[in-house]
DNA sequence: TTCCGACAGTGGGGTCGCAAT
DNA sequence: ATTGCGACCCCACTATCGGAA
């Protein structure tokens, strides 16, 4: 057969994904990827690895629901697009800016609509809105690469883990084997995937599963910084490794006078009132534009140190980079102890709290830093808080809760006997038995409904659990939940029993 | 055989920049 | 000047697969 020489068609990729989706073995969809991926040629690797694992190669281009929604186009009945004249479109719409851009964007998304086929056209609306939902994003892609490339998995997430960039892993993997995998490492300037925690019921639980060989740290409520000094150059990264240098001069002087010439710090930034107590997250994020609130200061803990003047620290115990941080920062390093008693650990808990943090991160001692892992070796702990709260309505689910009853409106008590007050949504915390539950009982306490949304007399008592309460523009109170769950329904109570507006408003910050 | 780590999915409140109105 | 959209901060939780114990 004929074949052309523009390389893999885009279609094949959209049949892939397919397949992918079609299955919920993870084996199986690794499979498929793999098949796919070995069809590549080595231009084609890096758009289609980012593809496939529900992202482009090129970042966010700006194209949401709502640009690309209702952009006219009749399907195409055969397939022609290929695999780079799509990442040549992608990244000419990721160029554009300025007055007229919508109007340009659209024009050139248009002039691609009308090439793709209905699937293509699928596929490329759920991949532009980032949400593909296929079952397999980052996770899964890298198990394939490594059976494509006939590699161990380990060095392959490893290299994805210090790079932060799976399709540049990819093509490593296919260049250069292990090797050239293995040439990823620590690099001053560049970050890597932070290390993150896992929840723990209780600062008992924590502290006696790691044994006692723990770090007990204040959690702070603001935004996770990696810093990097490399000589006189300072960059400054989020957790999700966007550069925020630029915004953060503040930070950036700090760390370029701290006495040493090449450092990694893992840390957390925030703004602090007049008194040095924590201002809400909502202020702290407000620094985060390019030229926004200079006057809010935004200050630095430290609480890792992953390399310090030449000697990478990754693999070192924890205690070891902590040394190393206290060597060279101890005046903005994390308020924590290390190996406290029992008791001191809860002490340390209490001030925590008392000082306006929102908890304590327990730490094994003997761990080094797992990049990109969520393990149990980092464990947080903060307290809980429940309220008692009226169904106002519910929200038609997503994906695979599309049919169910499933976002929750929730109300507190007008303590004067008025209709509840709106305080919140929450979708987390639902099992499948209750979602059917929901979608069942709703109908029977309904007051009227919309397209979206399923709105009930206020009947129905749930208990919420959440971590607290903000200030909001967005609901009557003036108040809103922060991380509201459901514990469960309370079917002893009614309406009159709910907690009040007032009982909402007194888990504010004081 | 059971347990548990890792993953993907389903969305929440809030802030900014930017372009359109 | 205001509004709407998109990106990105923070985040909890459940279901599921498949390897570990």
């Amino acid at each position: 057969m004929f074949r052309l020489p523009s390389g893999v068609l885009f279609s094949q990729i959209v049949a892939t994904s397919r397949d992918v989706g079609a299955t919920r073995s993870r084996k199986v969809k690794v499979g498929a990827l793999r098949e796919a991926l070995t069809q590549l040629e080595p231009a084609e690797v890096e758009p289609v690895v980012a593809w496939l694992s529900g992202e482009l190669r090129q970042g966010r281009i700006g194209i949401g629901w709502r640009t690309i929604a209702d952009i006219p186009a009749t399907p195409a009945d055969v397939p022609s697009v290929t695999v780079s004249e799509l990442d040549g479109t992608v990244t000419a719409v990721a160029g554009i800016s300025g007055s007229g851009s919508a109007a340009r964007r659209r024009e050139l998304l248009a002039d691609l609509f009308a090439r793709t086929t209905a699937d293509e056209r699928d596929f490329l609306l759920r991949l532009l809105t980032g949400d593909l939902r296929q079952g397999a994003l980052e996770g899964v892609m890298t198990d394939a690469i490594a059976a494509a490339a006939d590699l161990p998995v380990e060095p392959v997430r490893r290299a994805f883990m210090l790079s932060g960039r799976l399709p540049a892993t990819a093509v490593a993997a296919f260049d250069g084997g292990v090797d050239a995998l293995t040439a990823f490492r620590l690099e001053v300037g560049r970050p890597v995937r932070p290390m993150l925690a896992s929840p723990a019921e209780s600062l008992t639980d924590a502290w006696t599963e790691l044994g006692g060989d723990v770090s007990v740290e204040y959690k702070l409520d603001g935004a996770r910084i990696q810093v990097h000094r490399n000589g006189d150059e300072v960059r400054i990264f989020t957790r999700t490794l966007r550069e925020i240098t630029g915004s953060v001069p503040e930070l950036v002087e700090l760390v370029a006078g701290l006495p040493c010439t090449s450092a990694v710090f893992d840390g957390e930034t925030l703004a602090l009132t007049d008194s040095g107590r924590p201002r809400p997250f909502q202020e702290t994020m407000s620094r985060f534009g390019a030229e926004s609130a200079r006057d809010l200061l935004l200050h630095p803990y430290f609480f890792d140190c992953l390399h310090l003047d030449g000697v990478d620290l990754l693999d070192a115990p924890l205690e070891q980079r902590l040394d190393a941080l206290e060597r060279v920062a101890p005046q903005h390093r994390i308020p924590g102890l290390i190996r406290p008693d029992s008791d001191g650990a809860a002490t340390h808990f209490d001030d925590a709290l008392a000082a306006g943090h929102e908890g304590v991160m327990v730490k094994s001692l003997t761990a080094p830093y797992a990049a990109g892992r969520r393990g149990r070796a980092w464990q947080k702990v903060k307290p809980e808080h429940t309220l008692d709260l009226v169904v106002l309505g519910a929200e038609w689910g997503y994906g695979r809760r599309t049919g169910y009853l499933s976002n929750l409106h929730l109300g507190a008590r007008d303590p004067d006997g008025g209709e509840p007050i709106m305080v919140g949504k929450t979708f987390k915390g639902l099992t499948d038995a209750l979602l059917q539950w929901q979608t069942d009982e709703f109908p029977r306490h309904e007051r009227s409904r919309d397209d979206h949304t399923v709105y009930l007399h206020p009947d129905l008592v749930v208990e919420i659990e959440l971590d607290g309460v903000q200030v909001s523009t967005r609901y009557p109170g003036g108040l809103a939940l922060r991380f509201a769950r459901v514990l469960r329904y309370r079917p002893d109570k009614t309406a009159a029993d709910a907690d009040t507006i007032d009982a909402v408003r007194a888990l504010l910050p004081r």
